[in-house]
Parts: structure tokens; sequence; C-alpha cells
DNA sequence: ATCGACCCTGGAATGGGTTCCAGGGTCAAG
DNA sequence: CTTGACCCTGGAACCCATTCCAGGGTCGAT
């Protein structure tokens, strides 16, 4: 039974991840502990590839690393966890949503932007200056957030 | 005419920002250094605040402060960015427009993932591990870049 | 004299998944 | 015995706009 232990290389390999990202995750908390060999090299159980694939797509869909090392934990000590892991996913999407939003505004004033500038640059004619960036402050584009949502609370 | 400076409390105020801020984008290059008074105190022209303002709905569409401090050093050797304005603009256009088609499809797998998992956690009723997270992989959801090349790649 | 409001400096912190690094072992094949 | 592939460690680097900090001045008003 030994013998279908697998070395960091393999595990990494067959997860399509770095050995360095093993470690990470180790280190997090999200995949255990690998026993070790004599020699000191981890032996990954089989089912590890399963864990670094769940870790994986979990943080695609905007769970954080932290956030997993939580839930893992609570399911090892008997909790079930699916509740609280619905409802963060279901706050991730709304996130997600927001961000759609904003993105999509920003696409619209971005738009909107370059027609302006190709106007202005065909007003000013070649070898002149036409002051896009100056112009940016005169369209009605709310410069607010854009996007920023995203970028910042995706994850927490 | 020595009395319309600013010092960079009232400048800061003016442009909706902090005076850490406006040490900053000297420090970057997209504020042109400020003249002294006897004490030490920066002293403002009055056009700065436009200059600010300007940096600000730049970086919201996507700058960064290192390409802006290129465009107006550019400017300063009496070169016109114009054309290479709206390049960077339209580049930053495409990705935004990328990261929207991403973003859309992590939108997609969310909400699949949640109807999958709302009938899952129905099947394995109260108290029973539904394995929530651990589904995603069965789930041909492309676990793929998700949005993330709007994260990396929005400013360079 | 003292209080509060303002200003100065440069460097560090933030966030967070991932990668990179130096310095050092293990082991099988040639 | 050497080469090369693999493994170990902990900490730093990455990205980059923005904020925070400590330690220290300046100034007008009470």
């Amino acid at each position: 039974m030994e013998q279908r232990l697998l070395r960091s290389g393999q595990l990494a390999k067959m997860a399509g991840v770095s050995t360095d990202l093993l470690r990470h995750y180790e280190r997090i908390g999200v995949l255990p502990a690998a026993i070790r060999a004599p020699n000191g090299y981890r032996l990954y159980p089989p089912q590890s590839a399963k864990r670094v694939c769940t870790v994986r797509s979990s943080v695609a869909i905007g769970f954080s690393l932290a956030e997993l090392s939580r839930i893992f934990a609570m399911r090892d000590r008997g909790g079930i966890p699916c509740h609280k892991v619905r409802a963060l996913a279901e706050e991730k999407l709304h996130l997600v949503e927001q961000s759609l939003k904003e993105l999509e505004a920003l696409r619209r004033h971005m738009c909107e932007t370059l027609r302006l500038w190709d106007q202005r640059l065909a007003e000013a004619g070649r070898g002149r200056r036409a002051e896009l960036l100056e112009s940016l402050t005169e369209i009605p584009g709310k410069r607010k957030a854009a996007a920023s949502s995203f970028k910042k609370g995706f994850r927490k």
C-alpha cells in the first residue's frame, strides 16, 4: 500500500501546480501535512490530488485560502460547514455581479472616452497637443470606484 | 499673486485626496514638485488641482502612475504623447473587455454551482455532509483564468 | 506657555495567491 | 565519484495604488 504514496513532485504534476504551491497550501492549512519518509521527503496519500484540485477550484470562484482553511478545519472537528460554504459562495456571487456592473460601466466610459478623443485628435490635427488626459476630467464618467470592488473585495 | 498658492492640505481638500497621496504623486513624478515656503511647506500653483484630478481620472480608467509619469515627462520634453495615450487607452479597453468576458463566465459558473449545491443539500438532508467544495471539481466549469487577467494585467 | 491644527521626512504596511531564492540534503544512474 | 534530478527550509519578492507611521518642525490663537 505504501507504494501508492506520492512525492511532492509527483503530486504537483498530477494536480498541475508547483511544489512551492503544495508547501504553501500546507502552511496555510488547506492541505493536510504529509507524512514523511525517513529521508524527510513528504509522502502524500493519493487523495491529496483531489484536495489540491478542490482548493484550486474553490480559489477560482473566489474563496480565499484562509476561508478554505477554516472550512476544512471545521470539517476535521466533525462540523458540517456546508451552510457556511453556500452562504460564502452566494456572497461572492454578489461581489462578482457588483464587479460586473462596475466593469461594464467602466467599459462604456472608456468607449465614450475613445470616441471623444478621436474627435479631439481630428480637430487638433497633426503635431498638436490634444490634451487627452485632461479632457477626462470633463467627461461625466463617474471617476468613483471603477471596478475597484472586484479587485478589493473579491476575497476576504 | 503669491496668495493664490495652495498648501498641501488645501490642495488635498480641493482634489478630494489625502496629503499623503499628493506627496506620493510627487515622488512618482505625476505631480510637479511644488515650490517651498521659507518654512519648508509645499506651495502648489492652483493648476495642480487640475493635474491631480487628471491623474485620478486616468488611474480610474486603468493608467498606471508609471505610465502617467512617462507621459507627462514626454510632454515636458516638448513631445506629443497623444498617439501613445490613445493606444494605451485602447489596449486597456481590450483588457477590460477580456475581463468582462471572464467575469461573466465566472458568474455563470457560480450560478450553476449554487444551483447544483442546493440540489445536493436537499438530497443530503440535515446534519449530513454535502461535500460542496469537492463537487466543484466535477463541474465542467473551466477553472482556468477566471477573471484573472483583470486583476493581473489591468495596469502595467 | 500651551494647545491644536497644520506641515515635514522616508520608509514600511496593506492585500493575498503565487513564485523565487539561497543554502543545503538524498539518491540512483553513469 | 560525479552528474543530475529530486527534495528540504523559511523568508523574501511580486504587483502597485494607497495608507500609515514615528519622530519632529511651524504657526496662530487662547
